[in-house]
DNA sequence: GTCGTTGCAAAAAATTTGCAGAAAC
DNA sequence: GTTTCTGCAAATTTTTTGCAACGAC
């Protein structure tokens, strides 16, 4: 746990690490440029398969690190998904949360709302918590993957006939 | 995946299982009696540890058999914490979330709302998703361990004088 | 008696640690 | 030149699988 910037308003950024007082090297720009460009959320393992194009030889011990850094300064989320543990996303919002796709993977950020803070109130009320963080992230399936499936609903009731 | 009956209203049970059509044995009915008394959340580990008392010899592998079972039930909740990757925590509620304590992963249930739902409507309109289902968990810290840390603070307050 | 369940041993995954060499600053 | 990082090898930890014996119904 570090927490020395704030969390961004923006894309994770190579100027973040830098403020912050941490080295610019080559594995932590490839992977940085990985997840800003990523639409979806990646585990440790299918971004160091993706950095590894940026940086060959990256290693996988690297890439844990440096999502721990990474997420640790704000720049980038991790996401639970209800089985596959840990993915991380890119943050863009300081305070926001996700909507993955179950079928692509593809994460879509939304900030949190009043509505949402209506929710935490409610709760701190009703339980006597002091409530100081909160962890939500939405799942379904996103317009593409919506398209295609229709696409295939229709072909499967064509070939029905 | 199963999810033959449907989620409860009321706390784990052992005739959910038989509902569904599976056998009620010795092991099971320890890990629903531990699950069912616990106020927190608790790893497969600490799972095994507590229903070891109640079922000698009980084996981790089934222990994380039938959790991954509970949960497809709906008798019990996956619940993930920002590091801590998957601990499960008793469901009393069909559609409820946990907020969980960060100092002694206390876990007590609350319903969702409406203004979840709310939440929810705005993300799925304003992303063009079709939302199927979320994660909600708040975290913080429990009245009792906010009792404590007062106690000790004022210790800690007194000693410096 | 049948068939779902269990526990074991072992395999497979996922994550962390120690350390010498490489490379930012 | 210093100090931080990196990659490797190896250790740990977590979770899954195959299978013979067991026990619920």
């Amino acid at each position: 746990m570090i927490s020395i910037t704030a969390p961004p308003d923006g894309p994770p950024t190579e100027r973040a690490l830098q403020q912050a007082g941490f080295r610019l090297t080559r594995p932590r720009m490839a992977i940085l440029r990985i997840l800003s460009e990523t639409g979806g959320s990646l585990t440790p393992d299918e971004v160091q398969e993706r950095a590894a194009v940026l940086c060959p030889g990256i290693g996988l011990v690297t890439v844990y690190r440096t999502l721990a850094l990474l997420a640790d300064l704000g720049q980038i989320r991790r996401v639970h998904e209800e089985d596959r543990c840990l993915a991380y996303a890119p943050a863009n919002l300081a305070h926001g949360h996700h909507v993955v796709c179950r079928n692509c993977r593809r994460a879509v950020e939304f900030p949190g709302s009043e509505d949402l803070g209506a929710v935490i109130g409610d709760v701190a009320r009703e339980t006597g918590f002091r409530i100081d963080d909160h962890l939500l992230e939405l799942m379904g399936i996103c317009p593409a993957c919506q398209r295609q499936s229709d696409v295939e609903q229709r072909a499967f009731t064509d070939q029905a006939r």
